[in-house]
DNA sequence: TTGTACGCGTTATCAG
DNA sequence: CTGATAACGCGTACAA
């Protein structure tokens, strides 16, 4: 060791990798990087492997699942120590890839899925219902929903807001589009709405992006939030707070799930699967604030 | 070539790395990935690399040139193909490390700095005299600076702002912050700013979060932007646009910035070093929007 | 416990 | 230009 120090001696990997067929790579694949959603999986997912030998690889498949399963295939040729996937597979060879494959598997963001083998996420739709259900609670009568991008997991939030409004009685009034979420596509979602169902009262986004764009063309209109008028978004976007008034959302530690996912699969990675070894729910948090009548934080994990 | 297909051969990447002592991998070294910033950054250079035999491996230093000479040393062992580096480099030995590596190396924001090998960026500190010399146009008399971080690219920023009202015979108002930009802390800067300089009728920001706080924070104190008020982000954020007015500011392409430092990398890595090689230039616009007195586009690059 | 030799799948070199 | 063969640097199994 001393003579290590002295003649700096650095292993080489690829000779490692090459003798041991395995690498110390760490795979994490996400449907998207300009969301800045994901950005905060990444932060911690890089915080908890820095200080250990292992190397974090990202792809970015667009939520395409034909890309997801090309990067998945490219990335297990490497024999990383593990794979970081966003929720439940899209495609029938990609589940079978990852279930066959020779390393650790985390599944993340969705706990609501077929686990491969390790899990790390939250129930999107138990979310949702909660949300909508605290919005009548508060005593709005007609709440709508507006989505963006409409991928899996916002799916369920809008079953989720489904099943709330369900609940109540009320019928579901819904505004969603295809294209990416954005403030502006925020915006046009709550013109079309407010169109075709004048007497909604409130609304419940499937993202952080809309519920600003529903704000600001509130504000435009205006509109009186919150009393003739509600907003709660998804996600927990620092910004959101920072607005007059502060955005109600439903708030999600990203960077704890990122963190997590990388630390259960170098903790795991030599355990040996287990079936339905380990799902960990993350929980969430809904934060009332300005854009709702009450400010009475309703916590669950 | 059928035999590949028909077996489904795919080569073994820790061998070809151990036989020829080189990688597909391009480093991407960044200071930070909280900042939305470099996330455009990061997309532009993985749109780049798709489809192409590279890999990208990002690194995260936070701002600390300690951490990033480590992170050149850790990348710098793997031979990679390349190497891509935010701005001028914080040590002698970093500089001295990238000046003698075996691979390319591109830096990337800056290109006012000692360029090593090849570079693609803009002049921030043009760029903030050409803001700041557009509110004195527009009859903003006392412009002041706003300021978060501080890392150097916005040192260069407040330099650039410095000469701008210097060239019309005005003091500099300037309040910044070493904390990491936020819209709270843009609140925080503006509220310290009109405390200390009540006359301030307009602020150039180094950051378009701190810019968005200032504003959220004149809707707050009720003063009247445009108006009596000016305020000029810097980088280009989409959301400023959708704000109600939408906030002027210095847009810059970071995406094209992230595309074109790989494809320097891919496209010249073979080529050799020259001296001065490349320096490309991608400009800035500044966008003037509705919280400044002008709708005049000012495009140089 | 310590030491040694072989194999990992390429690349690169050198005869033919 | 083709074809054989020696590195490449580390794991690992086996012998001492």
């Amino acid at each position: 060791m001393t003579a290590v120090t002295r003649l700096g001696y650095v292993p080489n990997l690829a000779a490692s990798a090459l003798a041991s067929r395995r690498t110390d790579v760490i795979g994490l694949l996400l449907p998207s990087l300009s969301n800045n959603v994901y950005l905060d999986v990444v932060n911690g997912a890089f915080d908890r492997v820095s200080g250990t030998p292992h190397t974090l690889q990202i792809g970015n498949h667009r939520y395409s699942p034909f890309e997801e399963e090309k990067l998945i295939r490219v990335f297990l040729q490497q024999n990383p120590t593990g794979l970081i996937v966003a929720g439940g597979e899209q495609t029938m060879a990609s589940a079978d890839l990852l279930r066959e494959a020779a390393c650790r598997v985390v599944q993340i963001m969705d706990i609501d899925i077929d686990v491969i083998d390790l899990a790390v996420g939250l129930n999107h739709e138990r979310a949702a219902t909660e949300a909508v259900s605290g919005l009548h609670r508060q005593g709005y009568r007609h709440v709508g929903f507006l989505g963006a991008r409409m991928d899996r997991r916002s799916q369920k939030r809008m079953e989720g807001y489904r099943r709330a409004v369900a609940d109540v009685g009320e019928a579901d009034r819904v505004s969603t589009s295809l294209q990416p979420s954005s403030a502006r596509i925020g915006a046009d979602l709550l013109t079309d709405l407010l169109a075709r169902h004048p007497e909604t009262d409130a609304v419940f986004t499937n993202n952080d992006d809309i519920a600003l764009g529903a704000a600001l063309e509130c504000q435009r209109r205006g509109i009186r939030v919150p009393d003739t008028f509600g907003i709660c978004g998804f996600n927990g976007m620092d910004l959101l707070q920072e607005m007059n008034p502060p955005i109600s959302t439903v708030s999600i530690d990203r960077y704890r799930m990122g963190w997590l996912a990388v630390d259960r699969l170098i903790e795991l990675k030599d355990a040996g699967r287990v079936a339905g070894g380990g799902c960990e729910d993350i929980g969430f948090e809904v934060a009332w604030r300005g854009t709702t009548r009450e400010e009475i934080a309703v916590k669950e994990s």
